[in-house]
DNA sequence: CCGTGCCGTCGTGTATGCAGAACGCCGGAA
DNA sequence: TTCCGGCGTTCTGCATACACGACGGCACGG
């Protein structure tokens, strides 16, 4: 399920750069384009079997979305942002949803309170069975039921952004002892709060989600980076 | 001033596609090319004394950041998002600065708040003068002052995306009856609550003068629609 | 042995050419 | 008069060609 571009162009027939250029977004936000990766424009074409000026739109596209990073005259390379601006972009991440959720909590319709409903349902069998391939793609899908509930597009937009950009970083975190379970339950939280219309409530349970999210990958990233430590 | 561009190829020499797309961006955000205007790439071409290719190439950086829409294979138009979609903008808005100046409070260091308190002087000054368009330009830039005071990149930039997205709609605002003087009144509260390290309160009142600004607006935008209302 | 300048190679930046699609116009029919 | 279908124009999308700039290795000098 691709998230809805800033853009609209999904709807005409999508050109050859704006496929490469999701395609290349896809790839990165899977960590199948590890952070630091060269781009380069010429062996990219030989391999979509087109000629470089696609390649070379299709990154020009992604340059703003952050997700590569491009130097005038020396080529592109899949973002690696530091720890710093990574710190910098889960603090935003978590006021944006929050916000979300406190529009959510005012403003969601029934229709959209149930569908939070079985999407908690859902995840909550994920988390029994173990299902973790399962359980990161409906915590996306999750995540988007809140940008949709807010009824605000353009918060929707750079919250999808912002999500997108910390995927490649997030990617290994659920499978942290226990994480699963842990997040399950703050969904729990939020949804609940968000339930019984409780805006600053839901606010506050996301920020504590993101939180708590950011603390295992640091905690994750530490692990690898030195593994040595007594 | 250009504000910092998200990515940093400022550094190195800009490309011919960078400068006109900073070109580009800067006619749209100063109202020289106004919303739902053809942007054909055969005559910017011609405009600019290039090829189609950079021209393109702007135009395609352009587009994820919202300030031209592309449609596959019709061309591009300078945005126009209807009342709706400002609405939302400005609601994410009043949230991002709130957010700054939140941190602000927080973190801003001496030098930044002397800085802070110059701006303020200096525009107290034009306010005087009924200087307009410098306080237009200073306005900008104190906003800026409170990005960088955040020290928080990553929120800088989308809040720099965000008020370049609305600034074609909010060109006129200030030229309303004494807006220039309330504008200025609720720039001096903010300062205060941050120089006074209250967060909460910088936030409430960056919120506040946000939702002025987005009133004055609508307000100034009724009038021009309908001037024949009794 | 190490620092420095030169040169070859690679890759990007820009220009140009061609094909396909979308839009507008015009003529014909109901 | 109004609606519909065919045609031409115009613009975009993509491919290809060329030139400038950047990086790396090498040789020379200190």
């Amino acid at each position: 399920m691709p998230a809805a571009s800033p853009q609209e162009p999904s709807k005409p027939r999508p050109t050859r750069a704006e496929a490469i250029a999701a395609q290349l977004a896809d790839d990165i936000v899977a960590g199948r384009l590890r952070p630091g990766a060269a781009l380069d424009e010429t062996s990219l074409a030989a391999h979509f079997a087109v000629s470089r000026t696609p390649v070379r739109e299709a990154l020009r596209q992604l340059a703003p979305t952050g997700l590569v990073q491009s130097v005038p005259r020396r080529g592109c390379v899949v973002a690696v942002p530091d720890a710093n601006q990574l710190a910098e972009m889960f603090v935003v991440m978590a006021e944006l949803e929050a916000m979300a959720a406190a529009h959510c909590a005012m403003a969601m319709t029934p229709q959209e309170r149930r569908g939070l409903e079985r999407q908690i349902a859902c995840m909550a069998a994920m988390v029994r069975d173990g299902d973790v391939a399962g359980y990161r793609a409906a915590n996306v899908a999750f995540h988007h039921l809140l940008y949709a509930g807010s009824h605000n597009r353009y918060l929707a937009e750079i919250a999808t952004a912002t999500r997108r950009r910390l995927a490649p970083f997030r990617a290994a975190q659920l499978e942290a002892p226990d994480r699963m379970r842990k997040s399950h339950e703050e969904h729990v939280a939020i949804v609940t709060a968000i339930q019984r219309g409780e805006a600053a409530a839901a606010a506050a349970a996301l920020r504590a989600h993101i939180d708590v999210t950011e603390r295992t990958w640091v905690a994750m990233a530490e692990a690898r980076t030195r593994p040595d430590a007594a």
